[in-house]
DNA sequence: GATTAGCACTCAACGAAGAAGAGTGCTAAC
DNA sequence: GTTAGCACTCTTCTTCGTTGAGTGCTAATC
């Protein structure tokens, strides 16, 4: 369904008067801020129109409007121009990424953290699993009486390691001597490669020291189980106090409380992002219990895999400058870490 | 300055009845909950005398009392009983910490997160710094064509790992060498014994590939001072939202913002603590802008070092219970690392 | 001298009633 | 199709009286 252009000016006007003051916009307030050539009885009509067609809705009987869901969604859809960042935020950004680019925990961090600044709501950067890296090297190294680390590296630099318990009188040789096997075996191959039956292979393939062996599997099955997870940063969260839509107590619990619990998170975060950017508003996320918050999130690829970045605020989002900023932060981020691993 | 026994179950009672239902306590309802023998009247009177002495005040003008400041620190020192924990918690606590036993890290969150859950305030874990960790060994370990892994490891098992920069052409010995002059020199050694001239001598011992010693010398050196830090775990942040007192969201901001920000909080978790618990009541922390916490927080020592932990609540906390618990799974952690490191 | 009953008094909390004001929807004229 | 004009609606804010919990004081009692 098309609006001719002048709804559309009335339908942004009182999207962007509403995003900033969050109170309902009358048709004087219309034709004031734009300076339009009609009157406001005039806006009126087309208010209703609006109205009527499901983009706008009214508090309440003789209350100014506010855009309905639909209403952003048409805005999102068919008006929208990308607001981003300025040159020199884009370098304080890179700069931001190159100095902690040694630790992908940090990097996400910290643009996670910028992000939010940026956009003031809160924000998420989701690192991709490591399952297509590379196995790299492991190492078993005795460190007290009765325990061994177990340490792998994958190609990518990712490091895992595992505690384990071993006999006090344990030769080292025994150890290098199983961490031969496990290299020789596994050297090379991607994580989500290496099977169970790989391992069993290894088990297999030593005599002595079962039960040391076991340990160790135990051990690499583990982490090849952690290298499946994508980690994920949050920042920001505290923004959502200054939006007047939850100064509702009620409201602000349950919401904090997904901010605050990685699983609820990861279940809000969509699954598939088809566009450069996706922007979810309102139920469009179906969560349970609320409806007033949207979304806005990018994907970015790493690793031969995709990473998520966005940002979550309240359905009255500047969706412009959400949209924008999201993309533009995780182009960058693709861009500099394509040059590391 | 002694009370009489009659002041202090008056005193008590208001207290328990106050931190219990957040309303302000009258003179019937203290005669009424202890069934005291004597009228409404006579502790009317009492309450006048201990408002008087500062332990007690009013709202406003005939409402009731309730406790000042004053009046809960006579309690904790001179009244209190420590509530503990009941035998099953205990038995789960210390199954929690054994099932994670491997990782600080996850010890540190678990024990933090069933604090807060067994007393429904938020609550945080302090791991101590690693300073008096010896230093076990260093290897160095070629990733990807132009970088490198360093990787040490402690006597207790804790592993530091950081990506260097590497030519391409870079031969496995060289490495090798540097890492087994680095072992020779630090090894046994205690991180906080280790020097700046300890490594200056290390680089003057090598000859060659100076470039590459630098880089794993600012590595070692970056590790060292990761290893001063203290790691914190902080849970139930959101226990918060459910006490009345900080329904007024500017206060809930400034609390919150503290509990999110690492740095605030450690600046406002008590550096000595004397006592087995320790425990600070409103204006006795003093941070500017809040006056409406007490923490309840006590040590334990492992790796040589002490670790805290404790909880943060309103003023009017249940002291009795939060002493109790934090004492307890204090206890209780110490013990079973005692048996680990 | 300590305790208690009785009673006037205080003050927050609640709610009803009225005034103000923003904004609409409709009608009739342009 | 557009606009001016006006009655109407509904929230918000303020005021003002009512209610009720709880005190503090006085005088009587133990």
């Amino acid at each position: 369904m098309s609006l001719d252009e002048r709804k559309k000016i009335i339908l942004e006007s009182i999207i962007k008067d509403y995003v900033e003051t969050a109170e309902p916009v009358g048709s004087r307030a219309v034709v004031k801020k734009h300076g339009l050539n009609i009157s406001a009885a005039t806006v009126r009509n087309e208010m209703a129109d609006l109205e009527e067609m499901g983009y706008l809705e009214q508090p309440y009987t003789s209350a100014g409007r506010i855009p309905s869901q639909l209403g952003y969604r048409y805005y999102v859809d068919c008006m929208m121009q990308k607001e981003t960042l300025s040159e020199e935020e884009i370098e304080l950004l890179q700069k931001i990424i190159r100095d902690n680019i040694h630790e992908w925990n940090e990097i996400i961090e910290k643009v996670s953290s910028f992000l939010a600044q940026a956009t003031s709501y809160a924000s998420f950067v989701i690192f991709p699993s490591l399952t297509l890296s590379k196995f790299k090297y492991l190492q078993i190294l005795p460190i007290e009486d009765h325990k061994a680390l177990v340490i792998a590296v994958t190609d990518s630099g990712l490091i895992m390691h595992r505690k384990i318990e071993v006999p006090p009188n344990i030769a080292e040789g025994d150890l290098e001597t199983i961490a031969k096997a496990f290299n020789k075996a596994l050297g090379g191959k991607r994580l989500n490669e290496i099977t169970r039956t790989d391992l069993m292979l290894i088990r297999d393939s030593l005599k002595r020291r079962k039960k040391i062996i076991d340990r160790v599997l135990e051990a690499v099955e583990y982490m090849l189980a952690g290298s499946k997870e994508e980690r994920i940063a949050i920042s920001g969260t505290l923004n959502i106090l200054n939006e007047p839509e939850f100064k509702d107590l009620e409201k602000l619990k349950k919401i904090l409380a997904i901010l605050e619990e990685d699983v609820l998170l990861r279940n809000l975060i969509p699954e598939d992002i088809k566009k450069e950017v996706e922007i979810r508003i309102g139920t469009e996320n179906n969560i349970e219990g609320i409806k007033e918050i949207s979304i806005v999130v990018s994907g970015y690829h790493t690793l031969g895999q995709k990473g998520k970045i966005g940002v979550i605020g309240p359905i009255r989002m500047e969706y412009w400058k959400a949209a924008g900023t999201v993309e533009t932060v995780g182009k960058v981020l693709e861009q500099i870490l394509k040059g590391q691993f």
